[in-house]
DNA sequence: CTGTTAGCGCCTTCAG
DNA sequence: CTGAAGGCGCTAACAG
């Protein structure tokens, strides 16, 4: 301890990861983001210091005040006061998926352009495309509306993908206006499933949703089965990530390696990597979805 | 930092995940352990540092160096040069599993007796019983024999159980020496399932195989169905937690809540509970298993 | 009630 | 080449 006042380094990297510490490490996307960054700590001598959130007040200023030589932080909003307590330790800072900020690096795939291609092959021949989101804004409130405003959501992710569904939506022919998005408030299987229920049970129910991640898609691919759906005919089904659950149920996805993006995070905020740079994704097309 | 020093605490709980920091994050149970240990850190207002291990000599030293106030650490072997450094630093300590060390409180459920209770499920009828093993060392050797000389194995947790195995097997009229051990080097499906397979395979294949996790059991789940096997009929399957996986194969299974473990060591640790006590576990039985 | 100071433990620098 | 000292930033205790 006193070495690190003395030096000046903590010899420590902290990890933020949102707003529930506590959903983080249910969230497999969230496990495999942390397992790159450890693989870089532990080969670099560093620790991990994961910082906890509760999502009270007194958070920003433990954030602050943490002995860590730098931060990342994991996917959040725009509004996240986290945030501006990370930048104002004027220590590295690196933020994965975004907000892009000045002073901080951004570690990110192209989210809109990834959503438009798989949005391409999900909404392909549909004509009640629908979308089963990630939360908009840090409230998580649920919501199944049609016309959804993407400016009003403050998570960057979740807005450009919606950005991207939009266009694809739109080139294939329906209006954003029409199209429905459920909001679900965590990202998980079983909310998915409950929401993706009510959608396909509705008088003019959707024959292609574009979900948000693999895990939000098995849910929707659940309910699609216990209304006797047949995939992709009746309904085609795109993920997101390309977890092995993805491989499992034959989803169309796009997968991004958040292990790699993890890493890379960690690299940066140690000066290991110069820059940021966009990271690599790719659309994996299986059977979940027609053409 | 400074308010360290002069305070003599960090407000950091560091948690050691054994030899290899990166197979943490890989392995589902040790996921659902942190996230019980972040749970009672972030309502403590504790961060939790994740010290790395590569495998390396040094690693003992920056654990020994780690700004930590208390460790825990996840279950890990006799010999573990970590461990001596957590001791020598006469910070609190608590070793999740095993092994019991004087200085450091157990958080643990009985593994022997929980083995025994499964063992009588999966090996009742069966007429070559046969196990499918963690690491015995740190070595992480993978062998499969007959008859493996338990107290060999310096992983406390898998010692306790294949003791009890043993008395299952053996009040089950199959001697000791007769029950095959299959030892992977991972906690892992894949392994499990080359393993199965190799077992399976053999002149006289087993009849009932005991796995030490629901990872481990659905491997051999694979194996067995790809072998054209009839569960439980041809062969008896039982894993190990209780994870999602073994609801949905209709495991029998020894269940116990990591998570709850996780959050019993970080409050241990944090002096919040007065000492360790005996986790709780249970017998879960389902149609992988006869009886 | 406000302002000053000593010292937490280590490392680096400088003196002997 | 070995030994003493100052200071990292903060806070508790004490003096004014």
């Amino acid at each position: 301890v006193a070495r690190s006042l003395r030096s000046g380094s903590t010899g420590n990297l902290g990890v933020v990861l949102g707003e529930h510490l506590t959903y983080a490490f249910d969230d497999p996307g969230a496990v495999s983001f942390l397992a790159g960054v450890a693989e870089v700590c532990a080969a670099a001598g560093y620790g991990m210091t994961i910082l906890p959130i509760s999502g009270a007040p007194e958070d920003a200023a433990r954030v602050a005040d943490a002995a860590v030589d730098g931060f990342i932080v994991w996917t959040t909003s725009d509004d996240d006061p986290v945030l501006t307590s990370v930048l104002a330790t004027r220590r590295p800072a690196v933020v994965h998926g975004g907000p892009a900020l000045d002073g901080a690096a951004l570690v990110s795939i192209d989210n809109r352009s990834a959503a438009r291609a798989v949005g391409a092959v999900v909404f392909a021949g549909a004509r009640r495309p629908a979308v089963v989101s990630q939360p908009l804004t840090r409230d998580r409130v649920t919501s199944t509306s049609r016309g959804v405003p993407i400016e009003a959501a403050s998570y960057p992710v979740t807005r450009h993908r919606l950005a991207g569904l939009r266009e694809a939506a739109e080139a294939a022919g329906t209006d954003w206006s029409d199209v429905l998005v459920a909001v679900c408030s965590r990202n998980d299987a079983d909310e998915a499933e409950r929401v993706a229920t009510a959608l396909l049970a509705s008088d003019d129910p959707p024959d292609a949703i574009a979900a948000m991640s693999d895990e939000q898609a098995v849910g929707v691919l659940r309910a699609a089965r216990a209304a006797g759906l047949r995939i992709p005919q009746q309904l085609a089904v795109s993920g997101w990530d390309d977890l092995p659950a993805a491989a499992e149920f034959g989803l169309t996805t796009v997968a991004q390696s958040l292990r790699e993006q993890g890493a890379s995070c960690a690299r940066v905020a140690l000066g290991e990597a110069p820059v940021s740079m966009a990271e690599e994704w790719s659309l994996v097309v299986r059977g979940s979805t027609r053409g």
